[in-house]
DNA sequence: CTGAAAGCGCTTACAG
DNA sequence: CTGAAAGCGCTTACAG
């Protein structure tokens, strides 16, 4: 079934030339004539010829495949980061291989060596959520080009592209002052992790700036930042005496939660409260009345993302200053925070 | 920056053997005496020896390293069956390189020659919606073993793994009859495709073996099966005079939009209209009411596709058998056709 | 049980 | 302008 695999040996052959000769024609060498060029490529065009580029990298030593890790590929955000990655890897000849940790730091290591023993010329990563022990991803930072994206970690020195987390959740929270609320509540998760506290820091500063005070109480803190305790921290919300007219959550999904237990309950939205989300998500448009939040743009992340590891990839030189890159989120208004 | 490599021939001058005794030991050869084996690997691991895959795989014209193509990333149905592909194929030592053709048949085209190009071991195909050209995918089913999942086409001999369309069908339209449902509209694609004929298949045959007659005024078929194709395709549903009791989609999102519609109506869901989807989306639980349909087990079918690829690769003979696999979707009863 | 040697398909200094 | 040769890191028939 396999078809005769045409070399440059086969080629040289044919033509009566050295094997040098013939690599130089299809690389378009400088010292090579016109007409010996010619011949080659017409001979290789009309025999299909398909340069192995297995012999190639192993002979450069570079295989052209960049390495991406994420914890879950089935996040709708996570997928236009990928395909950003795909589009711009694929446009500068490069390949790209993917590995899903599942949030789990022990398979985040194995895939980093995995990678590294592939021989991968650069990896991109985003971080499970509980990336604390450090120790186990430097030697691989100190193997081969690595750059964080979207769940990053500033104790790991390297070129860091988020989004302006803390910009983003300002505006957010500044819009809902703007439309009147005196008393917004926020659901961020409890454990350390880089893009929570960034939201959180924006939303004490809107606060600040804008001289409401802060209460404790209505600052929520979740292990899972998800639709269920989106659900369960709306009804502990709604319990208070002094209810929220606003809830700020730093996801999507729990936005939704929040949303469902409203409508449960029948609350107004906006009016009664008004919700904010963060990620636009598919499902941010689905739910009833539609979620006001910040749009992520992935594409623009993977992006940026693979031109930042293949400058490394690429560079020359060894030392290489590590950047913290922000790309901007976009605060969509929908009818969760504004009545027409 | 870069670690010094440490390779068999460094082990063996450390160790003054030959590099084939080292490569033997490293590889649990049977020639090779315990004592040897032992030494060797001692030191490789204290010396952190990493094999160069690509040397290897270059030697044993065998790259391990599968080609995935799909029409679209961002689809929660396709990412799941990504993950199901990496899952498999990591556990059984391959690598998997992922493209997007994004419905772009030249696109995709060009992706199966890069795949070649590169060296894949083989590669598994999710279709664009307009594969007609069937011709371009010819010459690479011969180069390489190809599988095809999901968006397939019978037109090409491959194995190809898909959901059971027509039963699954079948059982959501049966589920609509036996809630009482007389009169079941479809919205379908109009194009030819391969999922939308067997879903439509699966509604006739149920109607028929029920004895409810066909009546082709609801039978709608769009070019473009979405939400706002839902939407409008209920809009036209709702104008006849004898309106349908239940409307069946052959996907989620056309299925929300129908359930948006409805409720812009207050049309009550499922009494005066139950609505059926198909593929389970994240997000059919979204929607109010939320969305009765067929739960489709991507990490089956991704998992299923690697094997019988892998089967393929690393068969013997040439003479390979194409099979059409069938996984079973589940039809998950939610508030859209029930009433608790 | 171990080693010398060839070779996978390519590139590239070196020589002419 | 072209060629012979070395070498990338590995495996494996062949020989002993």
């Amino acid at each position: 079934m396999k078809k005769e695999i045409i070399t440059l040996k086969k080629l040289a052959e044919i033509l009566n030339l050295s094997i040098s000769t013939v690599s130089r024609a299809l690389n378009d060498h400088p010292d090579i004539s016109e007409t010996t060029k010619e011949k080659v490529k017409k001979l290789a065009h009309t025999m299909h010829y398909i340069p192995n580029l297995f012999a190639k990298g192993f002979r450069k030593h570079r295989t052209n495949i960049i390495g991406v890790i994420v914890p879950n590929i089935t996040h709708y955000f996570t997928t236009t980061i990928v395909r950003g990655i795909l589009e711009e890897a694929s446009k500068r000849g490069y390949r790209v291989i993917i590995s899903e940790s599942n949030n789990d730091v022990k398979k985040q290591t194995e895939m980093l060596d995995t990678m590294i023993q592939f021989g991968v010329d650069g990896i991109l990563a985003s971080l499970t959520k509980m990336t604390r022990d450090i120790d186990k991803i430097l030697p691989t930072i100190n193997t081969v080009p690595f750059i964080l994206f979207d769940k990053v970690s500033t104790k790991i020195p390297c070129t860091q592209i988020t989004i302006n987390d803390e910009e983003a959740a300002f505006n957010a929270v500044e819009h809902l002052i703007n439309i009147g609320k005196k008393r917004i509540a926020i659901i961020k998760e409890r454990e350390f992790s880089y893009n929570s506290e960034k939201r959180y820091a924006g939303y004490l500063r809107a606060l600040k700036e804008h001289n409401i005070e802060v209460d404790e109480k209505i600052i929520i803190s979740v292990d899972d930042i998800s639709l269920h305790q989106g659900k369960s921290m709306t009804n502990l919300l709604l319990s208070f005496k002094k209810r929220p007219d606003a809830i700020f959550t730093i996801t999507d999904s729990a936005a939704i939660g929040v949303i469902k237990t409203l409508n449960k309950f029948n609350i107004k939205i906006p009016e009664d409260i008004a919700v904010v989300g963060f990620s636009n998500n598919i499902n941010s448009t689905i739910i009833e009345p539609k979620l006001t939040t910040i749009d992520q743009p992935g594409e623009t992340i993977g992006k940026t993302s693979v031109k930042y590891l293949i400058e490394e990839i690429e560079s020359v030189t060894d030392n290489i200053t590590n950047k913290m890159i922000e790309i901007k989120g976009n605060l969509i208004i929908r009818d969760s925070t504004f009545k027409a």
